[in-house]
DNA sequence: AAGGCCCTCAACCGCACAGCA
DNA sequence: ATGCTGTGCGGTTGAGGGCCT
């Protein structure tokens, strides 16, 4: 094998070519390292050399292979092109929704991402999120479906999310509760592990999770921001903790949930006396005159360039590359209808901007919709425990499901205001608004709204969505969902929320 | 046909962490 | 405890190609 190696013409010419580079470079006295792109001559010699020493130590590839690469080169050419199990072509529709997945419940953790696809990389998945982003982003559109939300929330609920955060998590709760941020430290304790989480969440989400929180949580509910981010160039690593000023602005929504709103096709209904979600009191920001829905505020399709550029993101409707029909329209509107793709539900929603969207120079990309979930519940819990009542917030954050278009079928979902806050809804009542406690689903499919099993079982977030005939996995709002996670139970069952549960965790409003 | 624009992707850069002396 | 080295990660850049005008 070595002596073939050594034979392969590639790579002695390689290295004559190398030996004449080093010949000049030596003049100066110096070698001065190769850049930009490899060269087949150069990979041949980098195989050679992973051949005989192994992956690792690739500051003394130079060394040893007489490659003019630094280590970091190195590494990243085997990694990224070289590895034998490296899987080369497009993203699988499959992937693309695991992407999609893991992006709202990672944010930006590329290489953990990469761990949960086989074959790819960190890099190619970094790089295909942002082209994803740049084509939701010209469209006006959110990063995450609808689906996304929703499911991550229940997930949350559930506690397959938020009992990670007691494990191993690095956050800091005496940083945690500066600038006037106070997160409950109880809430978690009663969750278990054990619930269904799949594999790659029990490392995952804590990371995820308290990022969020140490991530400027406060700019991006105060702002409406949707995901808590920081300028790219100003982000700290994980295990640094930052906030920014979340003065009056914790709790002022949900965009998440703002999201499910904003579909082009779908029911936009009144706020009936409450004004926008994300700031109940619009005195506070000059707002600008959106061409927008009424209402919108959906999760933005950011861009970390501009993040510290203001930019008036097109008024009107662009179609994006993937253009949707009338009857993908449908199909949010109306709950018949087959569900879309999952490229076409990422077209379908509409998300515009507003001003504070980039006010603080926060980006969504780098964090996950997980994060902004888990730290709504949270959040949620936390007025509730505070205050003593349901604060307005809340209750007009999640009021703007009301009109959402997952909630196709208006009529058949119990909408109920109580009198606890002044918007008229109370969390309970909010959420119950978008949880179906019995009608249809969105699928059209008769539900039930039954209890959760506890003994769910644990596999690799690959081979779960794997599974055959237990979950349809080209569904997005069955990926999307708990059943994803757990496909050893009946992924209709998985996906419906527990009324009773999510508003009890959205602060007890439940007798 | 030519130039400009946009998109994709490979590669680089800076930073942070872990391990070790 | 401190500094060094190796490695990994995430953000950014730039080359190349395709499309449009």
């Amino acid at each position: 094998m070595i002596a073939r190696s050594v034979r392969d013409p590639r790579v002695v010419t390689a290295r004559l070519q190398l030996m004449k580079l080093m010949m000049v470079g030596m003049v100066g006295g110096m070698i001065p390292l190769k850049k930009g792109p490899w060269t087949s001559a150069e990979d041949a010699i980098l195989i050679d050399y992973v051949k005989k020493h192994g992956e690792g130590n690739w500051n003394a590839v130079q060394k040893h292979s007489g490659l003019f690469r630094c280590g970091k080169s190195c590494r990243l050419r085997w990694a990224n092109h070289l590895r034998p199990d490296l899987k080369k072509g497009a993203f699988t529709p499959e992937e693309e929704n695991c992407i999609v997945e893991l992006h709202a419940m990672m944010g930006n953790k590329w290489a953990r991402m990469a761990a949960e696809l086989p074959g790819r990389t960190d890099n190619e998945i970094k790089n295909y999120w942002n082209t994803r982003i740049k084509r939701l982003q010209r469209a006006s559109l959110p990063i995450y479906p609808p689906d996304v939300c929703l499911r991550l929330y229940k997930t949350i609920q559930d506690g397959q999310i938020m009992g990670t955060l007691q494990t191993g998590d690095t956050y800091d709760p005496e940083l945690m509760q500066t600038d006037h941020f106070k997160i409950p430290e109880v809430e978690f304790k009663n969750l278990e592990l054990s619930r269904g989480v799949p594999s790659y969440s029990l490392g995952l989400f804590d990371t995820s999770a308290s990022s969020m929180l140490k991530q400027g949580v406060g700019s991006f509910y105060g702002n409406g921001l949707v995901f808590p981010t920081m300028h790219p160039a100003k982000r700290p690593r994980e295990s640094q903790t930052i906030f920014t000023g979340l003065d009056g602005i914790v709790g002022r929504g949900l965009p998440v949930f703002d999201q499910l709103t904003d579909y082009p096709c779908g029911k936009i209904i009144e706020h009936s006396g409450l004004s926008s979600p994300c700031d109940p009191d619009l005195s506070t920001y000059d707002q600008p005159s959106w061409d927008v829905l009424p209402g919108s505020h959906a999760i933005l399709n950011d861009n970390s360039s501009s993040a510290s550029a203001p930019i008036c993101v097109a008024k009107k409707l662009e179609l994006p590359s993937l253009q949707y029909s009338e009857s993908h329209q449908d199909s949010w509107g109306t709950p018949a209808s087959p569900l879309p793709s999952l490229e076409s539900v990422d077209t379908l929603i509409q998300s515009p901007p507003t001003k504070e969207m980039w006010s603080d120079g926060q980006s969504s990309r780098s964090s996950g919709l997980l994060d902004a979930v888990l730290y709504e519940s949270r959040n949620l819990k936390n007025s509730k425990k505070c205050s003593g009542h349901p604060t307005s917030d809340v209750s007009v954050a999640f009021g703007e499901i009301h009109g959402s278009p997952l909630n196709p079928s208006e009529t058949e979902w119990e909408v109920h205001a109580d009198l606890k806050s002044p918007s008229g809804h109370s969390t309970s009542s909010l959420f119950s608004e978008c949880t179906p406690v019995s009608g249809s689903s969105l699928d059209g499919r008769a539900y039930n709204v039954r209890p959760e099993p506890v003994d769910q079982v644990l596999i690799p977030y690959a081979e779960a969505r794997k599974a055959p005939n237990q979950t349809d996995c080209n569904k997005p709002d069955v990926l999307l969902g708990t059943a994803w996670f757990t496909p050893s139970n009946n992924c209709q069952k998985d996906q419906f929320f527990q009324t009773d549960d999510v508003a009890a965790d959205l602060g007890g409003d439940q007798p």
